[in-house]
DNA sequence: ATATGGATCCGCCAAT
DNA sequence: CAATTGGCGGATCCAT
């Protein structure tokens, strides 16, 4: 086997607490879903223990990573590939520090096993963080873990899962979130990074950048910018009118963009152009031009090496200040981490 | 980090 | 009368 990471530079590795011990992560995996929501956050945790083996630390610091499954056996069958689950959650014994739930099953059934969804509750309960990964969070809401909190999810399953348990403060928008100790993500590549924040969490920033950059090498991001293109143009207007002042707000993003100007160039009054243009997009006009400029701003960031400050002024926001309030609001990380997370080039 | 002024959103009612 | 549009005011969000 050849060597799986040299690291670049030979500056001691600096880990936050260097106390922390070995975390006990359970991964919950269900039978019919998509494997890489569970081997791509695994792999970060993995790769957290190459790096810190490497600093001759695995002794005392790294997780312990355990995957189970509601039976034992098969887990995935997919494209000819199989994963087997060796345990089942019945075999958990003693405490865990991290709960860590992969997607759910395209047709439920996990959903309807209630001992396991019971089972879940319980550990979700008693660990000291229990993180969903996509869809993994209709478990948590299935067990109750997410009653009144915030959570997120991707896009195209927020409406759904909104409906289907009213009690939840469901956002699509954020990479992750943290609401106590229950955290959720977006999607298959929003698990690497909620996984890179439980590292952060853990062992410290140092360690967390030197995971994150290991990985890029061979996870770039993929789809990102087209999911967030998709968002925002499944929600073209019916009228006309109304999709001209889309297009024309994605071509001018540095320019007024005030409900007042819009309205102007619609010959309607703001009231009722802001009516009507929340009726046809299904967002309002403020909210979309927020969106529209967020949109690029991730884009530049990711593939250009243009300044944080440059895109700001470009994507339209007065200040690189505004811009980092709007990204810490809407996605929950700031542009130049972002970029440090996402940037495609190098 | 917080305070303040302006923009935006939304319900309500009046006018068309 | 029903449906659309416009204006007003308060609550909230956002930029500075």
């Amino acid at each position: 086997m050849p060597e799986p990471f040299r690291p670049t530079t030979d500056k001691p590795l600096t880990v936050s607490d260097p106390s922390a011990g070995r975390r006990r992560v359970v991964a919950v995996a269900v039978p019919k879903s998509d494997p890489l929501e569970l081997i791509g956050p695994v792999e970060v945790l993995v790769t957290t223990n190459i790096i810190l083996q490497q600093a001759g630390l695995s002794e005392t610091l790294g997780y312990d990573i355990e995957v189970v499954a509601p039976q034992t056996g098969t887990v995935f069958s997919w494209n000819g590939m199989k994963l087997v689950a060796e345990k089942s959650f019945k075999q958990v014994r003693g405490p865990v520090d991290t709960l860590l739930v992969q997607a759910l099953d395209w047709n439920e059934e996990s959903l309807r096993d209630r001992k396991f969804v019971d089972w879940l509750g319980r550990t979700g309960k008693k660990v000291r963080r229990c993180c969903a990964i996509c869809t993994g969070a209709y478990l948590l809401a299935e067990a109750g873990l997410l009653e009144n909190r915030r959570a997120t999810l991707h896009w195209a399953w927020a409406e759904d899962l909104q409906a289907r348990y009213p009690n939840i403060q469901v956002e699509p928008d954020p990479i992750f979130i943290k609401d106590d100790h229950i955290y959720t993500s977006a999607g298959a590549t929003a698990g690497l990074d909620l996984m890179l924040a439980l590292v952060e969490e853990d062992f410290g920033r140092d360690v967390a950048l030197k995971v994150a950059q290991f990985m890029v090498l061979f996870l770039k991001r993929p789809g990102n910018q087209a999911q967030f293109s998709a968002q925002l143009s499944s929600n073209l207007a019916e009228k006309d009118s109304i999709r001209d002042v889309q297009a024309w707000i994605v071509d001018h993003l540095d320019e007024d963009l005030s409900v007042e100007t819009l309205a102007e160039n619609t010959n309607m009054s703001p009231r009722n152009f802001s009516r009507v243009f929340t009726r046809e997009v299904g967002t309002t006009p403020g909210r979309y031009v927020e969106q529209a400029r967020l949109e690029r701003a991730r884009q530049y960031l990711e593939e250009s090496k243009l300044p944080v400050g440059r895109v700001a002024s470009t994507c339209g926001y007065g200040t690189s200040e505004a811009m980092r309030l709007a990204f810490v609001r809407r996605l929950g990380i700031a542009p130049r981490e972002y970029r440090q997370r996402f940037a495609s080039a190098r």
